[in-house]
DNA sequence: GCTTGACCTCAATCTAGGTTGAGGTTGCAG
DNA sequence: CTGCAACCTCAACCTAGATTGAGGTCAAGC
């Protein structure tokens, strides 16, 4: 890690906790875009580290690569997020968390009706119809809850 | 659809929900053991139908196929869910959604927190460390609030 | 006994988010 | 100028949970 303001991956990857084989990904998914050397590596800003950390977090938080792409490219001219940005952007984090939390609290409440009721193979019944709804596509924590937080 | 006790396997997706693909993957991964004409195909019984549906039950609230397995597993000597089983089961899921609506709620609380803090960077972030438990690997609703169903 | 639709197996493909490995360069220190 | 770690690209592989397609068989009706 040099003090100057030009750093190496392996800089990056200690610095963010990412691995370098994920930067070199989330380069090539468009995230960051790195200077190159003449000899072709890889050259971060320190800037970089910050858009680096806002893709974990929001990763953590749930977002597909695709949604943190998204929420970038509204940051005007390439500009790395600022505090505003980062409050914006986790206003609109929350409300998807909330709508999240209700849909597993609904399906949760659900099950309470259901359990032991036996239904289980009747058309009628309020769960085997509602996971039609309950389970759509899109954005979401798909991994952040329901993984085991102990390991 | 037969009026008698054997199915096809068209007509347990057509009874179920399932596709047939589904079915007979599922088949692969033994949750289900249909015996077979001397032909060679499939065969169910009615009780297939109850071990089918409780198999997509059970995932739209977000168990893996591994899970359902072995929930299946702890039925005495392969019988089918009863209304008994069912309920002993649907706690333990229960259990489950309860331990990722907290998580969930956790999160959106440390996010509330954090709004406008401008930390992103910061080692000491609540955000950014917590992340590390918030998101490892295991079973869990995955593809329970996330997927489209009109497909 | 032939047609036809439903069935069979097996392998390849898909999405997401990377990791791993092969084979080859860069660049800094000595 | 050499050694060597860290870098480079590109392709293949991984998990989950299936779907799709190719190529072939079964069974029921006429």
């Amino acid at each position: 890690m040099r003090a100057d303001d030009v750093m190496l991956i392996g800089d990056m990857a200690a610095r963010t906790g990412l691995s370098v084989s994920a930067i070199r990904f989330y380069e090539a998914r468009g995230l960051i875009a790195p200077v190159r050397s003449p000899g072709g590596q890889r050259r971060f800003r320190r800037a970089d580290i910050r858009r680096l950390s806002f893709i974990r977090i929001a990763q953590q938080l749930g977002l597909t690569i695709e949604d943190i792409s998204a929420e970038l490219n509204k940051l005007p001219s390439g500009r790395t997020p600022t505090a505003g940005d980062w409050a914006r952007i986790s206003r609109s984090i929350r409300a998807s968390l909330d709508e999240q939390i209700a849909a597993l609290t609904q399906v949760r409440n659900r099950l309470d009706g259901c359990i032991g009721c036996g239904c289980l193979s009747l058309k009628k019944c309020a769960l085997y119809n509602a996971g039609d709804r309950a389970a759509s596509t899109g954005a979401g924590p798909r991994y952040l809850m329901g993984e085991n937080p102990d390991r």
